[in-house]
DNA sequence: CGCGTTTGACCCGCGC
DNA sequence: GCGCGGGTCAAACGCG
């Protein structure tokens, strides 16, 4: 072993950082560095026994024997000299110092010890309460719930929620803050009833400002992720997009120029809402309102309105397609299941450029494995779940992060004889292919300066409601 | 000076 | 009809 790498074994035994990510990691080089020093205990022996003392070595002792006089800072660094050296002094006092440096390592071993005792507890207790957390929420939010998904080789949330409910919490506490896990969620709702739209959309607007809900559980810890919502009212033509971001700034950089025109505290939120109006072009009815989530101060809400008519900057590009992606599976579900609007409205917010309400028959299911799996709760609703890896396409103006919460009592038992067919039905919608695939890549471009964006996962989940 | 933001007033829909 | 709440308007203000 080089000198090097004894002075950094050395650094690494004092840091004891409590960050639990490298926990065991860190108990491991411990454990190796434990016996590292003993095999340097031997070969400092072992040098002492091969070596005769001269008067310049002890004065060099005497130097280290007044060093030892020092703090424990100081003689931690010394003791890096210490074994550095080593081989070159001999003494008849060596014994005494070794005895003194042998218990000052086991009183840091000791201390070492109580310390990973307390990150235990201090695990354990959390992974308790996490489980607690977790338990609470599913009975409160989804008593009922049924979830289907399909992961493109990596264990969807959802899954991973049905099947173990809160085991990767559990067993696995620091992999949500680890992963850096990013979802996106695309919610999608249509209303024949401009009444019905009002209410249900607002109403689960509400609902989704009040709380923060079961995946935002994620979202606290550390997760980026995305949700997009979106309402589509046929009477007046509008379309509503929802997009929740972990963002530090003011307003997500979304592609677009906005102006503010309005603020307003809306009541159960004491955050201001803000609204925008799109100025990239003259005339373009497109708005959004800008809120932070009432539980989570770091989320912003961002909702969408409207059609722009303009081409779209880039990063605007993804985000949109990614919306209309939403819009097209709405559509297809709709005419799959003889719908009772016959001509959609362009549906994207963003651009009707990227708007393609055309639905095809189903051809392909290459696209299948994309999307997790579809389903539907019997009352209109359905859901998609769909997975894969990603980039923060929505950029805060400081970082981005984005997460998606699914809106209440989705899922049902009934779900599971829509699954197969609709995603198939979704997959071999080429436009939809070539939307998402587009927001996706998009969403690299657009997040490029997102932090940590080579190691976060994605969750996607496309809901939508049929106006039956 | 132009543009964007702020903020109080106003409008409108809804429920009682 | 009245009050409430959400959404919008527009004058005032700030900034580059």
């Amino acid at each position: 072993m080089s000198s090097e790498e004894k002075r950094e074994v050395r650094i690494m035994h004092i840091d004891l950082s409590l960050e639990p990510a490298g926990d065991e990691e860190r108990a491991l080089e411990v454990g190796r560095e434990d016996g590292d020093r003993q095999q340097e205990e031997k070969e400092k022996e072992e040098g002492e026994d091969k070596q005769e003392s001269s008067n310049h070595e002890k004065d060099e002792e005497e130097e280290k024997d007044q060093s030892r006089e020092k703090p424990i800072k100081d003689e931690v660094s010394s003791l890096a000299q210490d074994t550095v050296f080593l081989p070159s002094v001999t003494s008849a006092k060596m014994p005494l110092q070794l005895c003194m440096l042998q218990a000052e390592m086991n009183r840091m071993k000791e201390e070492n010890k109580q310390l990973k005792n307390v990150i235990d507890r201090t695990w354990k207790d959390y992974r308790e309460l996490q489980k607690q957390f977790a338990g609470i929420q599913q009975q409160d939010r989804y008593p009922k719930e049924r979830q289907d998904s399909i992961s493109l080789g990596e264990e969807s949330l959802l899954e991973r929620k049905k099947a173990g409910e809160s085991k990767e919490i559990k067993e696995q506490p620091s992999m949500v803050a680890d992963d850096k896990e990013l979802g996106l969620s695309l919610s999608l709702q249509t209303y024949s009833d401009p009444h019905e739209r009002e209410d249900a959309s607002f109403e689960e607007k509400g609902k989704r400002l009040r709380s923060c809900q079961p995946f935002d559980a994620k979202l606290q810890t550390g997760e980026l992720s995305m949700t997009t919502s979106q309402s589509i009212n046929p009477a007046n033509r509008k379309t509503r997009v929802s997009v929740r971001a972990r963002c530090q700034g003011p307003t997500m950089n979304d592609g677009c120029q906005w102006r503010k025109y309005g603020q307003k505290v809306a009541k159960g939120n004491p955050c201001p809402r803000a609204y925008y109006r799109c100025t990239v072009a003259p005339g373009c009815p497109v708005r959004k309102q800008v809120q932070r989530c009432l539980e989570d101060m770091s989320i912003l809400i961002t909702t969408y309105e409207g059609t722009h008519n303009h081409p779209l900057p880039v990063g605007a590009t993804a985000l949109a397609s990614t919306a209309t992606a939403a819009a097209n599976f709405t559509l297809l579900n709709e005419t799959n299941s003889s719908s009772s609007i016959p001509n959609h409205p362009p549906l994207s917010y963003l651009s009707p450029y990227l708007a393609s309400p055309s639905p095809r028959p189903p051809t392909s299911n290459s696209f299948a494995s994309f999307f997790g799996a579809a389903s539907s709760n019997g009352h209109g609703q359905q859901q998609l779940s769909l997975l894969g890896p990603m980039s923060p396409w929505a950029v805060c103006s400081s970082n981005s992060a984005t997460s998606w919460l699914p809106s209440k009592g989705i899922w049902n038992s009934e779900a599971g004889k829509y699954s197969a067919e609709k995603a198939s039905a979704i997959a071999a919608d080429p436009k939809l292919t070539v939307t998402v695939a587009a927001a996706i890549s998009g969403a690299t471009l657009a997040g490029k300066d997102a932090e940590s964006s080579s190691r976060v996962r994605n969750h996607w989940v496309l809901e939508t409601a049929s106006p039956h």
